[in-house]
RNA sequence: GUGGGCGUGGCUCAAUGGUUAGAGCACUGGACUGUGGCUCCAGGUGUUGGGGGUUCGAGUCCCCUCGUCCACCCCA
């Protein structure tokens, strides 16, 4: 180490590399072959919106929006936010780009890095990737039941188990603010006892206090009145119809009236799926309806429900129940003295623009050492070549595993390792 | 923002307050210049995260600070 202060990444934020990079695209592949099965579209929103765009629909009062963005002004003086959450930016991208013509319901999805200046802990930092997906135009709750048998799907081909998928409906505007009533009515007697965190809940977000792990509180909270006994008529019919879609698919769902969304856009269907084998930030994937959003945005009336997934958190999943397939070249070209140094590397060329990974040696090493190499390294094959093997046109091939070997012609060799 | 644990070569870790802070792994080369894995040998400028203090003497004790991990909080 030098004396001179060495860089470091920022606190919270992660260089991804090899081999953690390999599950990273595996993900992003299987996610968007499922994806382009169920008729999903990539899109590429920029990272950097107008601030505006995330306290209007995230809410004033979150906290995302009262301490975890990052904010600045640029050189005109707007105010600028890197994007929290990947929602609020569609839908300002779907309103602009008049995505609403398209014949519905449309249906897209992104994937990128999300900022939130937080604590980092285990399963969260301040740069974090989600890949979102939305579907709009269609408030039937068969496509909230094949939203959410499609991250089932997705999550089943990434090979990930023991995940619980938890369901709920928060109502619309018309019966949220009865159930608002109620609960602050119900917990009016008993604010006393409630942890600070609660008491502060109590007059910002009473829905929250469901939410709290404090066992004080969670005693408080026996018998509180439950979200889905004050469903209006229609957000009562749409989440039945969801249920028994639910169940016709076979889907492994738990109704959990205690769950509740921190960003003010939601209506009715929410979900979240979680898993036991990660921390206290347990949630996989999560979303839900926003019937709301689009319109607010100066769009249509546009039903939508989207969720998004948490990279980071479903490749910590797989690192551990994964056997990391080990990448290494197929062949390791080892050669003797000048003539059968150049002779290498046009066979290396030939191999490689076949999309077959060759490593070389890069200078005049022994025999030995470039075995050697070549072992640690890992290669498949070990292809031999001196002046004998240059003047006599063929070369010799070592299979590292067993240590085999054998002859081949020079020009044969495409054909011996193409299959 | 709050609380707790931990900071010693690239990694995992040793070192009762007392010589020149060690070992394993990894890495590079050699022994072995046409045959890898095994073995042996050689190769490190470590401000013991940084700063201050106590002491004859600090990696070790105290204070501050920074980093990191976990949790609170919060969250698609």
């Amino acid at each position: 180490m030098s004396s001179a202060e060495r860089y470091r990444a920022l606190r919270g934020v992660q260089d991804i590399l090899p081999p953690e990079i390999f599950i990273w695209q595996k993900v992003e592949e299987v996610a968007k072959d499922v994806f382009s099965a169920y008729g999903f579209q990539e899109i590429r929103p920029p990272i950097i919106e107008v601030t505006d765009i995330f306290t209007r629909s995230i809410g004033e009062n979150t906290d995302i929006v009262e301490k975890e963005m990052y904010t600045f002004s640029d050189k005109a003086g707007r105010s600028i936010t890197l994007r929290p959450e990947g929602t609020a930016p569609f839908v300002r991208c779907y309103v602009q780009n008049c995505l609403y013509n398209l014949p519905s319901p449309q249906k897209f999805f992104y994937s990128g890095p999300m900022f939130r200046y937080e604590r980092p802990q285990k399963g969260r930092f301040r740069q974090f990737y989600h890949i979102g997906v939305e579907a709009l135009g269609i408030s039937d709750p068969k496509i909230d039941a094949e939203i959410l048998s499609m991250l089932r799907f997705l999550l089943e081909r990434l090979g990930l188990e023991g995940l619980t998928f938890e369901v709920n409906s928060i109502g619309c505007e018309k019966c949220r603010p009865d159930y608002r009533k109620a609960l602050l009515n119900f917990f009016s007697g008993r604010i006393n006892g409630f942890c600070p965190d609660c008491k502060r809940r109590y007059e910002l977000n009473p829905l929250r206090i469901l939410d709290c792990k404090v066992k004080e509180c969670i005693k408080l909270r026996v018998g509180s009145p439950r979200v889905t006994d004050f469903l209006c008529k229609d957000c009562r019919e749409h989440f039945d119809a969801l249920l028994s879609l639910l169940r016709l698919l076979d889907f492994p769902y738990v109704i959990n009236p205690d769950m509740v969304r921190g960003l003010d856009y939601y209506t009715r269907t929410t979900f979240e799926v979680t898993s036991k084998q990660l921390g206290a930030q347990n949630a996989v994937a999560a979303g839900g309806r926003y019937d709301r959003l689009v319109e607010e945005f100066g769009g249509p009336p546009t039903p939508a429900i989207g969720f998004a997934i948490g990279i980071e958190r479903i490749v910590e999943l797989l690192k551990s129940s994964d056997k990391l397939e080990i990448l290494a070249p197929k062949v390791f070209i080892a050669t003797i003295g000048a003539s059968a140094e150049k002779e290498g590397l046009l066979i290396a060329n030939k191999l490689r623009e076949r999309g077959i990974w060759v490593e070389i040696s890069y200078a005049a090493h022994s025999l030995r050492s470039q075995l050697r190499r070549a072992d640690r390294l890992s290669a498949k094959y070990v292809l031999i070549m001196g002046d004998d093997e240059v003047s006599s046109r063929k070369l010799k091939w070592k299979r590292l595993s067993d240590g085999t070997q054998g002859e081949i012609a020079i020009d044969k060799v495409l054909e011996f390792f193409n299959k």
